[in-house]
RNA sequence: CGCGGGGUGGAGCAGUCCGGUAGCUCGUUGGGCUCAUAACCCAAAGGUCACAGGUUCAAAUCCUGUCCCCGCAA
């Protein structure tokens, strides 16, 4: 019976905490983040977990800042020998670190050393990428380069959205750091260093992300699509106003001398838009099938169409081209 | 009391500043034409303009209050 502290914040780690009550390691303290303003009206919110603990009993203390003299007293006190972290959203100072005698294990949502940082799940999706995974690694100074404990995989759906991939991660993750413990307990852990080589970084995803690039190709501004699905979702400007892409399918190659971002027409109900292409090949064609204008709910392609009377040939503003944001050189 | 946008026939929108016959693109129904790639032509039905008060000869439009929806923040 190890005694177990667990860190976490938002909805990708409930699952591992329920998983790790469920098997006998219920965590001595949950830690989470203080309840922020957020949503309409800006009321205080607890993140996910709090929710969760409380409701199921646990000892739940929100923090704001974990590496504080006040909050470390308070572990120490409780002299966990393992702390398991989760999407917390806090840098662990060496003295956190190395305070639990195993250490402190974290469950990451990629197959490191892939995707190292905040939004590994958006940046393997972003990337086209079919399989992705989840890690458990022993947590060290460096963000994310801990040497890597247990990894298990999962096919990412050809259609999959970070939404829809978040959950069946969450739900791999759990059962793998249970394992992750087991083992621990069993002394038949080995821990296996990262290659650097490999590495790649996937910073937080902002607003800024969302902005379509109508020179890619087509299948390229889908995967970004799924990627920032539920959030930020992709957005395009037309007549000079901000046009949100709430769903999007890539429609079949159809030859063509207009520029990207150039409306096509109904085809198949979506709104087929001008994409870039590969050089030599006819041009690539994304299909609108919802969107949404500020302050208005979303809406399917033929109703946007019918209300703003929207004609062929018309064209979305070219947004200004930015590198990748699924994947960056590592730090 | 965080900020902003919206609620108009079945759908999506315009009209609101500058009060005075309810408009557009679709859909539906009936008729015609004929096939094409958002088919076309003619006709018809369908709205207490979110709700409640107020101002006015007259309110979708101006004022006050309420309800619902959306975005900003992650």
């Amino acid at each position: 019976m190890l005694r177990t502290v667990f860190f976490g914040t938002p909805e990708f780690a409930v699952p591992t905490l329920a998983a790790l009550a469920e098997a006998s390691y219920a965590p001595l303290l949950v830690v989470t983040q203080p309840a922020r303003p957020a949503g309409r009206g800006r009321k205080l919110q607890d993140p996910p977990v709090a929710l969760w603990a409380r409701r199921h009993g646990l000892a739940v203390r929100q923090a704001a800042k974990v590496n504080e003299e006040s909050f470390m007293a308070a572990l120490v006190e409780l002299a966990p020998e393992v702390a398991v972290v989760v999407a917390f959203g806090q840098i662990f100072r060496p003295a956190l670190l190395e305070l639990p005698r195993h250490g402190c294990l974290n469950l990451h949502a990629s197959l490191l050393p892939r995707h190292r940082g905040a939004a590994p799940i958006q940046a393997a999706i972003a990337a086209g990428e079919t399989r992705t995974g989840v890690t458990t690694m022993k947590m060290e100074a460096g963000l994310d380069t801990g040497p890597v404990l247990l990894q298990a995989e999962l096919a990412i759906g050809p259609r999959e959205t970070a939404g829809e991939l978040a959950p069946r991660l969450a739900e791999l993750g759990a059962g793998l750091m249970v394992e992750t413990l087991r083992r621990l307990e069993a002394a038949a852990l080995e821990p296996r260093p990262q290659d650097d080589a490999l590495a790649t970084y996937a910073p937080r995803i902002t607003k800024a992300d969302a902005e379509v690039d109508w020179r890619a190709p087509a299948p390229r501004i889908y995967d970004r699509l799924r990627a920032f699905t539920p959030w930020p979702l992709l957005v395009a400007e037309l007549r000079g106003e901000p046009l949100r892409i709430l769903a999007a399918r890539v429609l079949a190659e159809r030859p063509g001398e207009e520029e990207p971002g150039t409306i096509l027409g109904l085809v198949e109900d979506h709104l087929g838009v001008r994409c870039g292409g590969p050089a030599n090949e006819s041009g690539t064609m994304l299909g609108l099938a919802r969107v949404q204008r500020p302050g208005r709910r979303g809406v399917g392609a033929a109703d946007f169409v019918n209300g703003e009377r929207l004609r062929p040939g018309e064209r979305f503003r070219l947004s200004s081209p930015r590198p990748s944001p699924s994947d960056v050189a590592p730090r």
